[in-house]
DNA sequence: TCATCTTATGACACCGATGTCATGACACCG
DNA sequence: CGGTGTCATGACATCGGTGTCATAAGATGA
C-alpha cells in the first residue's frame, strides 16, 4: 500500500504538499494539485487512519458494547433481537458524522466487559455506548477520566447519561387508545416482574385514572410462564377466570408481541375469534410478528431505533463538548400501531 | 492518557524495556518487570493500537459490510433480521483470534459500498466480509492487490471465496423427513422466484425422486403475494385447489416461517386445524416465530450462525496464509427442526 | 587472568501522517 | 528601489510504539 512519501515522489513534491491536497487546509497551485491527484489515483493511495489519528489524537471511532447479540444463540430464550434496531439508529447518526462504529459483544457474560472496554481504549475510541438487551439497572466498571459513555436501554447510579424507553407513557398511551375506542374493562397479561413491567402497570393504572375508570387488581396478571409445557393451559385459566367475571374484559393487553401471538393460539384453540370475541393488544411492535399475525396486531412500539438515534446524537454532543440540558435519564416515547386485532366498542 | 514514555519515566527504565514487559518478547529482570507493572497499574496505561499497528503493519481489524442492517427501517418489508446470526458467528470466531470487528452498513444503497470499503482500507483492515441479506449473485468493485475478502450469503463471478446456505440439500432433507413420516403428497408453497427458490424446488424434486414418488408440478405454487391486501384469499384459493384434487396433499411446505405463520391464520379462519387437518412445515427456523407459534412449527434451519463461523474461519486462514482446499463456493447445511406442526401418516 | 558468552538494558531510527516554522518568488505600495 | 505582505512550498520535529544494534555487567571456561 503506497504512502504519502510514494505519492510525493511520484508527483515530485514534498509529503507535506500531498497532505495539503488531501486535507485542503492550505492553498496549493492548481497544477501541483493535479499532479498529486493523478499520482494518488495511479498508485491507489489510501491514507492511514493509524498514522493520522496518532498525530491528531482523534481516532474517529466509537465503541459499542452489547450483551444481547450472542445471548440468543447460547441460551434458548426469547432473544433480544430488537436491539439490532438500536444499533441501526446509532449507525445512521454516526455515519453522518463520519465516525466509525466498532461493535463488541459480551456473549452474555458480564465479566468480559472490562476486556472489551480495554480493547476499545486501545483504539482510543472517542466515546463508548453500552446497549442492554432489556430495560434494567446496571453497574459498569469505572472508566478513565474524560472517557465519554452513553447507556442505552439501561441506566446506572453513577449518573452516566442514559437513554431508556418510556415504558410508563407507552402503556399509558396504548390503554388510552383502547379507552378511546370504547373499551372499559381492560385486562393486562403482563411479563414477569421487572422494571418495564412495573412502569407499564403504573402507566396502565394512570390511563384508567385519567379516564375515570376503576383500577381492578384482578385484571392484572402475570402471563409469562417462560414457555413451559403448561403455559397455554395456565394462560387459558387466567383468561377463563376473567371471562367468568360479572363484567368481563373486552380486550387483553399482552406484555409483548410474542405473548400476544401465543394468546392468539390459545384463544383459537378454545374457539374464540380475535378480535370478534375479544380484542388483543401487544407491546414492542416486533414487526415480523405484529404485521404477520392474522389479524395483524395492535401494539405499542418499543422505540428502539429512536433510542439509538438519541444515544448517538447525545454522544456526539459530548464528544464535541457541546452544551446540552438533557436530563441524565432520557426517556424515549413510541407510537401506538393500530391494526386489526382490536375492534371498537360502542 | 499516559504513554509508554510516562511509564518508562515512572519506572525509571527505558521505553523499550516497558515494551518488552508488555509483549514479553525478551527477558526482563523480575524486579524491573515489577516496577514497570506497578507503574502501568498506577498510571492506568493502555497501549495505543494506532502506534502499534503502524510499526507492525498489522491492524488486527476485520471489516464487515452488510446491506440488510438498516434496510428494514427504511423499507416496510419483511426485514432480513436473521443475518444478525451471521454476524454473531463471525464475532465468536474473531474474538478468539483477538481480531476486532468493524461493521458498516450500506443502508440498502449499493452505491455506498465503495465508500465503506475505502473507510475500511484507511484502517488497514486485514480482511473484509460482505454479508448479503439473501442468497444472491452480486458484483463488488475491485479491491487492492492482496486484500482478502469473503462473501457470505452471496457469491460473485470473480471467484471470491463465498459461504452460502445449501438450499437444495435443505429442502431435500426437510421433504425427506416428511416422507419418512409417511407423507406421500407434499405441496410446496414457495417464495417468489429467486436463487433460493430455484435450489429448493430442485431439492424438493430430488427428495421425491429418491423416494420413488412422482413430481406433480401442480403441487408447487408461488404463495408469496408480498403481503398485499388479498394475500390470504389468494393463498386460500391455492390451498382449496389442492384440497379439491382426487389425491390431496397431507402437508404443505412453506417458503419460509413467516409464510407458514400466515398460512396458520388462513387455515384457522377456514376452520382447518393444524396439524390434524393438514400438516405445515416452514423454512428458516426463525425462532421467534417457529417456537412461538401454536402448534410449534416444524422447519428447516437456515444455518446463519454456522455460515458466520465458516466465513470467519476461512478469512482467518486467508489472513494467516494457511493452505486450504475448500472450494470457492462453500455450502453450509442446516438441520431439520421437528416440532408439532407435522404429524405422522400411516 | 583474560577471552568469550549470556543476560538485561538502552540509544536510535522508523512506521505514515501532520503541525510549526522557514524560505523563495512575486505583487504591491510608497 | 527597498520594505512589506501574500502565496506556494519544503525542512524538520512529532505522535507512541517497536525493530535493530550496541553495550555494560556478570557468568563461564581455558
Amino acid at each position: 500500500m503506497p504512502t504519502i512519501y510514494d505519492i510525493a515522489k511520484a508527483a515530485q513534491v514534498s509529503p507535506k504538499t500531498v497532505s495539503r491536497v488531501i486535507n485542503s487546509d492550505a492553498p496549493v497551485r492548481l497544477e501541483t494539485r493535479q499532479q498529486v491527484e493523478q499520482a494518488m489515483n495511479e498508485l491507489g493511495y489510501v491514507p492511514s487512519k493509524a498514522a493520522r489519528s496518532m498525530r491528531s489524537n482523534r481516532s474517529g471511532i466509537v465503541g459499542l458494547i452489547t450483551g444481547a447479540v450472542s445471548q440468543s444463540s447460547e441460551i434458548s430464550e426469547p432473544h433480544g433481537l430488537p436491539d439490532l434496531f438500536i444499533v441501526q439508529g446509532i449507525q445512521r447518526v454516526l455515519a453522518d458524522e463520519e465516525i466509525t462504529l466498532m461493535i463488541a459483544d459480551t456473549g452474555g457474560l458480564a465479566k468480559r466487559i472490562p476486556t472489551l472496554i480495554n480493547t476499545f481504549l486501545q483504539y482510543r475510541v472517542e466515546g463508548l455506548i453500552y446497549v442492554a438487551d432489556r430495560h434494567q439497572r446496571i453497574s459498569l466498571p469505572p472508566l478513565p477520566q474524560g472517557q465519554q459513555m452513553i447507556l442505552v436501554n439501561c441506566f446506572d447510579d453513577q449518573g452516566t447519561p442514559a437513554i431508556v424507553p418510556d415504558d410508563q407513557k407507552g402503556q399509558h398511551d396504548l390503554v388510552l387508545s383502547l379507552i378511546k375506542e370504547g373499551h372499559r374493562r381492560i385486562a393486562y397479561l403482563c411479563l414477569h416482574e421487572c422494571i418495564a413491567t412495573e412502569l407499564r402497570i403504573a402507566g396502565y393504572r394512570k390511563a384508567l385514572d385519567a379516564a375515570g375508570l376503576p383500577f381492578d387488581l384482578g385484571l392484572v396478571q402475570c402471563g409469562d410462564f417462560e414457555r413451559c409445557e403448561e403455559e397455554p393451559q395456565l394462560q387459558w385459566q387466567i383468561i377463563q377466570s376473567w371471562l367468568a367475571l360479572p363484567d368481563p374484559p373486552t380486550v387483553i393487553c399482552c406484555g409483548n408481541d410474542e405473548m400476544a401471538m401465543r394468546i392468539y393460539g390459545v384463544l383459537r384453540t378454545q374457539g374464540m375469534a380475535v378480535p370478534e370475541a375479544i380484542s388483543i393488544a401487544g407491546y414492542d411492535n416486533h414487526r415480523s410478528i405484529a404485521e404477520t399475525l392474522y389479524p395483524a396486531l395492535t401494539t405499542m412500539e418499543l422505540p428502539y431505533e429512536s433510542m439509538g438515534v438519541a444515544a448517538a446524537q447525545r454522544l456526539v454532543q459530548l464528544i464535541r463538548n457541546e452544551p446540552n440540558e438533557t436530563p441524565t435519564l432520557q426517556r424515549i416515547r413510541g407510537d401506538v400501531f393500530w391494526r386489526s386485532s382490536v375492534i371498537a366498542r360502542p
